[in-house]
DNA sequence: GCGCTGACAGATTTCAATATCTGTCAGACG
DNA sequence: CGTCTGACAGATATTGAAATCTGTCAGCGC
């Protein structure tokens, strides 16, 4: 079965992303690709329309992967401040995670934060709905007072830019970092309290 | 009196800031400010070492003089949430009329953050001193309930890094962040809030 | 037929020669 | 004397010609 190797949009994927951390984004072609796969890169396009669209695509992977722990945390269950706090801890942990281990990857990614918006735009948006999860769950717990759940996602998904959007990856080496994520943190979750019964 | 005008660094600075507005950063050369000033460019590194300490004293003058008002407000009495809002809400709109206004100096000023930090780090140390100030005084007056008031500043200052910093520039034009903003701010009021007494 | 190839036009990138700029300094000029 | 000039070396930027890449498509071979 399968004597002769099907090309599938997943093995070009695949082809992609190797090019793609072996060469960088910059010096990448679509050549490359075909090359890796032994074809010519016509067939590339038979599955992908351009360069950008495959290049969205292989981000899109990439980023649904690292998008998987977070959306199992929202899923969880116990008191809600701690499941914000840990969701928090886990989205700033992967991303730097992230852009230690694989930096052609991460610059990938900024670059496609940069000039192709939507796949990232669609991504953040489906961050704050995991956000906004977390959040009515403690307005049902009566441990958060919240007005507006949605705006109030965005709220605590903006004040937190500095810790998960690439652009300040570079200050998040610092040794000063955790204590400064610690302040904040704590800093939110008082903003989203309910003021206690006692 | 003064038949020969004389060459200070003021008069550098002032011709350095002319030139960079109109050739931009990327364009302008030290040979460019030599001949606005009509000297050699040898006379101008007599005033400053390096074409880089020009650019970052022509960088220090402007945030100097875009830092003012809000040096004013963190000066100012009433009450301290009111002026935290008020500073808060003036900080992103002295940088939003400047990336309308100047954007060549703007792109400086980007340039600058970019690769010399020295200048625009003392520059938010001061800024992050300025809301310390504010935030002390609501301690003061009893409408703010904080630990520790300098970790506290820098929680405020990084919850609205999306809103004062050039990386994210670009964003300040769309039109949902006044609602955003709006959302932002009254989470951070609320989480500096001392419970109430009735 | 279906999927792939390889040649092609136009856009983009590379590369090396050339020009310009940065930073220095010995000496002119007042 | 002190300030400024202008020539200089090495670094950096510009330029345009050649190479490579992107995206298309007619036609080959299974």
């Amino acid at each position: 079965m399968n004597e002769t190797v099907v090309l599938t949009p997943e093995r070009i994927l695949e082809a992609t992303e190797d090019v793609l951390r072996r060469f960088g984004l910059a010096k990448a072609t679509v050549v490359d690709v075909a090359r890796a796969l032994d074809v010519s890169h016509g067939s590339v396009y038979r599955h992908f329309p351009s360069k950008a669209s495959l290049r969205d695509a292989v981000a899109k992977r990439w980023l649904d992967r690292a998008n998987e722990p977070l959306c199992k945390l929202a899923a969880a269950s116990g008191p809600a401040p701690e499941r914000l706090e840990r969701w928090l801890r886990t989205m700033f942990a992967i991303k730097q995670k992230k852009v230690c281990d694989d930096p052609e990857m991460f610059a990938t990614y900024l670059a496609l934060a940069q000039d192709a918006r939507e796949v990232v735009e669609a991504y953040k948006d489906k961050q704050v709905d995991l956000l906004a999860k977390v959040l009515s769950d403690g307005v049902a717990q009566g441990v958060f007072a919240i007005d507006d759940v949605k705006a109030t996602a965005r709220a605590v998904f903006d004040a937190t830019v500095r810790y998960h959007h690439p652009a300040h990856a570079e200050e998040w080496a610092k040794p000063e970092c955790p204590s400064r994520i610690e302040a904040l943190i704590s800093l939110l979750l008082k903003g989203l309290e309910a003021p206690r019964k006692h």
